[in-house]
DNA sequence: CATGAATGAGTGTTCATTCAT
DNA sequence: AATGAATGAACACTCATTCAT
């Protein structure tokens, strides 16, 4: 067999079975019997159990950045709220898409090696600086309360964000579209959750129109 | 030693080495070598490594969902709004005190065993049919935006309210009293992020009136 | 090395420690250095301590139940007294051959498990009942002594062949073949150990006179 | 309370607990919860688990040597089967007497420490020799069969004994008095089980022909 | 005399990884 | 490339014994 298509497949076996047992609980074992490939072959491919996981989640983050735009401030450029509703848009697109891997990510990210727990924080504070830089952006702008700190606001979102995707991820009690989601998420950080009392123009009223 | 002290000392050191290294990282060694008792001393006060996490997990659990009343409506009681916020600054409270059992949580409750990840699940199933159930008695009472998606916006709350809480407890990049974060987080809940253009009279300054 | 062989190298090893030190004093490390393989081998082929063991025991149980014909009455059978004879015959044989597995079931087969207690308790409840079944039957072809209490015979019987037989595995002091061994202990069932002398009608008064 | 009966106390205790699960499983936990005595309490009266085992054992076997009498051959003694019934008779009293320590030796005597086999090995040593001595004596005075290997005699009717009194003490399925058993036991040593056919003068050839 | 908290050597078992075939 | 038998360090846990109080 073609040696791309013998690592998609461990891949894709060490993939559903983290998701379902978690990485301490997921054994090299669960693996190979679930890709139907011998104990040697597994390590021609992969260094090890560790190095498959972090893979895995390397493949996921580096879709997760590359989705991500910088916020661009050019004339030309769709407006500032817009950009970030399309930030949101994608990831939360490309992780409900990767349900398995984003609740291997969830579950059981941390903890298992020190270097690796280095890597998912690198991740998060990559993520969390690009946020705040947007938010500071926003509210140079005029568009962002001014008194709101930003380090804060950030983490609120991110927190939400990652939430929400974890529910829609592990299926179940979230009867929307990924579309739907973002867009009242969105109105959440616009407007709060308080009835609209007579509320300005601008204010991005997300679907309803 | 008095058998109390001695097992509030090995608690201590478990709290901290589980804090440190995660629950599976984690060894019985590593907490006996912590607490400097002999191995079997170890196992006359714990049943074993899962019985003294869970123990650790289980009184941070029954603290929070002592702090946590249910929202009462009766004519004597406090506004709806100030319940909630009350709600989430003992909870902030209790998370912040305890920050290495947070730390524990946060990072490493997932994952161990089907029983015990069950019992976490319990715990967020409650505090989400809580939070839930608090928010349609908003809408009901006309202070929530009618339409909201209440399943959803519990998400947004609960998720933002641990990512907050969950860098709080790390310690490091929140220079906040939590009081002081917990009144901003509602700020966000009730009013979003966006710069409040000429907002009508009512927009609920939380609770000062 | 081939599977089979390496299982049975374990089992070899396995039988000279258990009868060497019994069941409770063995450690699988005993074995595995008998053995000469390392710790994973031996969980590689067996599921742990007890199971090797009660796999030995099992094997055993199996070559004697096998080897133990009921007694058939059948015109073309060979007579009563010598189906009897060659299952004492078939028996002593095997424990003969298969000493260190003997020995094992002699000196430790009791008192390490529950579930194992039982298994040996019905292997000599069956047993029991089969020489019971035998001797009733002799009775009532009027061969046996009609007074007879079966089942204490039965034991009788059963003690005198256990103990005969351990002393045969043991090895020392014998100097008897199995053959001529089963035969001499029959003639004491058959005609009991006084010199013959005239003998009374009424067999009971061993002593009186 | 008086050191002796402290002593009793445990001693009974570790009795039970012996006999109801044997050496191994046995703990000194469970006998001093059995006895009511504190941990350092029970070191303070016995050595070790396996001291209070021996002294046990001990305690029986000298009961045992004490009541079997050398035969005695002088002109006002009693008859030579007479003698041995009733050392038969006293041994088998004593040992039912004792169940629970009769139990205790049945299941568990071996295995525990090499120099306890030994012990126990001494015992029946002993035992063999005497009784072996009997059975020559018998042969000497022309009361047994001459051609009788009087080696596998004894461990006939030592096993035989042993067989039938572990049964009796495990209590259950034998409904005799402890007399009546002994003599339907010796009526099978002296006359065997067959029924008294007009008996041939040599014995042997039970299936031949 | 009595206590019971403390000990730690020893056990059975797991599983990621290696390497001869 | 592929196999799977073999490895052994690491682990959680037990329990007979000790000794300060």
């Amino acid at each position: 067999m073609k040696p791309e298509l013998r690592r998609e497949q461990i891949l894709r076996a060490a993939t559903s079975v983290f998701a379902a047992k978690g990485y301490h609980r997921a054994s090299v074992s669960d693996i190979i019997a679930a890709a139907g490939v011998a104990r040697g072959t597994f390590y021609l491919y992969f260094e090890g159990k560790r190095e498959i996981f972090a893979e895995l989640v390397d493949v996921l983050t580096v879709r997760l950045i590359n989705c991500m735009k910088r916020v661009d401030l050019g004339p030309a450029a769709p407006p500032w709220p817009e950009q970030l509703r399309m930030n949101v848009l994608h990831i939360a697109t490309i992780l409900a898409e990767e349900r398995e891997l984003t609740q291997m990510l969830y579950n059981h990210a941390l903890g298992l090696d020190e270097d690796f727990d280095r890597k998912i924080r690198e991740f998060y504070q990559n993520l969390t600086n690009r946020v705040e830089g947007a938010f500071r952006l926003g509210q140079e702008m005029g568009l962002l309360r001014p008194e709101l700190h930003t380090r804060l606001a950030t983490y609120h979102v991110i927190g939400s964000v990652k939430e929400v995707i974890y529910h829609l991820a592990k299926g179940g009690d979230l009867d929307l579209t990924v579309e739907a989601m973002v867009n009242e998420l969105l109105s959440y950080y616009n407007l709060g959750l308080l009835k609209s009392q007579p509320k300005p123009q601008t204010a991005k009223p997300p679907r309803k129109k």
